[in-house]
Formats: C-alpha cells, sequence, structure tokens
DNA sequence: TGAAGTGGGCCCCTCTTGA
DNA sequence: TCAAGAGGGGCCCACTTCA
C-alpha cells in the first residue's frame, strides 16, 4: 500500500519536523485561518508552488503553516457559525478513535447543506485550491483537510464527466464549461471574499440572490443546485 | 525502489496517453520550446498547478505539454548554438544504451560550462521552473528535463546550505538572502528574457557587462563565478 | 449518489554516494 | 565537488467501492 492518503493530515513537510498536538490529535476546530498576507519569515524554502505556467508574476508564495494554526491567534474575526449540525458533522470524523482495531468499515460522511453550499460556492471561484486556502476552508467548515482535498478531486471529476456528457448539447455544454475555465463571477463572490479576512474565501453565508419571492436562495450553475439559506439542512 | 526520479521522462501525465517515439527514445533535441501563451485547446483539467499562496491571480494555467513538444516546430528564433559540447554532453546520457545488462555504475556528467551559465543564470531569477520552462530550458540545453530539474534541485539545496552556513556573517548572508529571495535582477536579464520569445528564460549567451578590460564576463553573486564568455569549457 | 479507497505519476526535500 | 540515487511526503487523476 503505497497510500497517499490517509497520512496527509501528518505534519511531514520536512524542515525540522514541527507537529504539534493538534496533528497528533487531529485536532483543528480552531477556527483561525491565518492571514495570507503574512509573509512568515523566511520561507523561501519547502515550497511546493511551481505555478506552471508562463507569466508567473508573483513568484515566491511560501506555502507553509498550513499544519500549524495553533498558537498564533489570528482569528479574522469573520469565523462565524459553528453550527449544530457541524459539530454532529466533526463527531462523525472523531468516532471511534480507540476501537482502533475494528475494521474500519468505510464511513460515508454526508456532509451538512451549510459545508456542501460553501464548498460549492468555493468551487464556483476556483477548481483548485492552495494548502492555505484549504486549511482555511477546512477549518472554517470543521471538516479536515483531506475532507476538502478529497472533495475538491472529487468534484473536478463530477465536472469532468458532465463536461463530456453533455459534449452533444453544445449549448449547455458552453454554459458548462465557462464554469469550467474558472471564471470568475461577475459580482456576487467579489464582495463576499473581501470580507473573510486573510482567507480568500467565500464567506460561509455570502450574500445572497435577491429572489422574487420572499426565499431568498443561491444557484450554482454547475450543479444546477439551489440552495436556499434559511432550511437547516 | 519507490523510485521517483529515472521514470520521469515517461509519458504518463494520463489523459490518454499520448507518448511519443520521442519519448520512448529519449530523444528530445528538437529544440523547439512551445511558447507558452498558447492556450492549447482545454487543459482546464490535468493540471499540476497549486501556485499555492493566496493572492494567485492567474488561475488556471495548464502544465500540459511538457512532454510531446514534437510535430510542432515552433522554435522561438533564439535557439541559438548548439555547440560541440553540447553533443559530447548528449551523447553521455545516451552512452550505453543496449548494454542493459551492466551495472549502470553512475555516470557522474559534467555539464559544460555554458550549460551551467544558462542554468546559473535562470536560478538567478528564479528558483524553481514549470515544467514548461524547464522543458525549454532543457532543450535549449541538450540536456534531460531531469537533469535540468535535479540541478535546480541541487543548486537550491546549495544555496540552502550557503545562507545557513553564511549566518554568522550577517552582511554577506543578507546578500545572499537578497538573490534567495527570488528578486529579478535588475536590468540585466529583464531585456534578454524578451529575446527567447515564448520562454521566459535567459537566452542562452545573454547580454554580457561591458568589463574594464577587454574580456567580457558575467558574475553571479550567489556563487561568486564569474563566466568569460569566450573560453569553451 | 458521492465520500473515501486504491494505484500510478510527478515534484520537492533531505541525506548520501562515488566518479 | 556535485550530478544522481534513495527514501519519504504531498497533490493530482482515473477508477472503483459501498454505505
Amino acid at each position: 500500500m503505497p497510500g497517499n492518503m490517509s497520512k496527509e493530515d501528518a505534519p511531514s513537510r520536512s524542515a525540522s519536523l514541527t507537529f504539534t498536538i493538534d496533528n497528533i490529535l487531529n485536532l483543528k476546530q480552531d477556527g483561525g485561518c491565518k492571514s495570507e498576507f503574512q509573509a512568515r519569515g523566511e520561507e523561501v524554502w519547502d515550497v511546493r508552488r511551481r505555478s506552471g505556467g508562463a507569466e508567473e508574476t508573483a513568484q515566491k508564495k511560501p506555502r507553509l503553516g498550513e499544519k500549524t494554526p495553533l498558537t498564533d491567534g489570528v482569528s479574522p474575526g469573520t469565523q462565524r457559525a459553528h453550527t449544530a449540525e457541524d459539530q454532529q458533522q466533526q463527531q462523525q470524523q472523531q468516532a471511534s478513535p480507540d476501537t482502533k482495531t475494528s475494521v474500519k468499515k468505510k464511513t460515508r460522511t454526508i456532509f451538512s447543506k451549510r459545508q456542501i453550499f460553501q464548498l460549492e460556492a468555493t468551487f464556483d471561484m476556483k477548481r483548485y485550491l492552495s494548502s492555505s486556502e484549504r486549511a482555511c476552508l477546512a477549518s472554517s467548515l470543521q471538516l479536515t483537510e483531506t475532507q476538502v482535498k478529497i472533495w475538491f478531486q472529487n468534484r473536478r471529476n463530477k465536472l469532468k464527466r458532465q463536461l463530456s456528457t453533455d459534449m452533444e448539447a453544445p449549448l449547455a455544454a458552453e454554459q458548462l464549461s465557462e464554469a469550467a475555465k474558472n471564471v470568475q463571477l461577475p459580482t456576487f463572490y467579489k464582495d463576499s471574499s473581501s470580507v473573510l479576512g486573510g482567507c480568500l474565501l467565500p464567506m460561509p453565508f455570502p450574500v445572497m440572490y435577491p429572489a422574487a419571492n420572499s426565499a431568498p436562495y443561491i444557484y450554482f450553475s454547475n450543479t444546477g443546485k439551489y440552495f436556499g439559506l434559511f432550511d437547516a439542512d
């Protein structure tokens, strides 16, 4: 088993192994995302950011600091609302840590509506997350970074499948491929993204569409899903 | 051997395995770097470009096309000078492909002065290469991409060691860390980088420093090495 | 249906080797 | 001295599982 997963939340990352108790205990609900604009010392090394195109203007973004959100009370102040369903969510992941002798029967966690919504909103903005964005989103959603990563992975795959199956319907496919090309949404998220401090992600409860009737909702063109904001799950 | 290296120049890369004869035969001296600005279809997928910071403005740079520079004669026009020493260099890599039964006794290739110079010049600009830049540089230098990659890896390590050992000499260390922070050289490479159209790398023989005496040279502050441009190796 | 498991690929880092 | 080898980690993709 050359497995990649299942050891991702381990400290590792080289550079004089700085794992914390949080890493070991897999607790990461401090909820405080570091501001990305803190240059954080001379971490010119140990990056993983091959930005991969031609016109990489902004080089040198360190990618560290994603595993040690401890002892660093930054807390952007907009880390709202850890609702009850998220707590229940969180307990799903930490269920049965002591019964390690059990066969680990692949618990299929069901994400809450709020979690799906924010994941979907973030995916609508960008289809790949940097590790710091992932960390921020994960802590904001009370999920592990691995879960967020896997969600994005599966989501990308899903969109790809959708695009390939919708090839015969060029009109709808065009609409989808627009979203596929990672275009920024016009104004909707632009405003909300500036709210969550250094997280650069849409806020947990972004600005809602003014609906014709009294119930506001959010519509994701990718999924065709509507998210009413006022029903819990 | 879970080796990473030694299979890097294989086609792989998913997406309907498009390996070419060049890949198989490990021939890659076509010398034509693709222009990075060719969007090249809908390669929104299959990227590897987690740009890794906060303010990633330019998302979505495809990273494909680094293994198939075949049937695509772009040849930026400044792909000068494949000198004799480089040919000898190239033969070092392809030495003994048939004697596969031999013990493969770790040939330590010695890069030519021209190769080292351009590698060093590129490293002085940026310490990490995108795969397309790597491909371009490699073909320009008649090296394999793996060699360029390893050279950059070793070079980073070397600089890091230098920086750590020079910690006690803060003045010199400061000078080094300037280069470490991946600053752009003032005017020197700026001009030359525009020459190698699309490659975004310094040209093979960039502008030289006007020396006081008659012999022009290039000085790399990182290494303290001087490169006279007119001696072969 | 979709979160997670599996396997393969590539890049990076650190340390080591040996021509 | 320094290009490579070896080992370890991470992310990504394609495909598959199975609550």
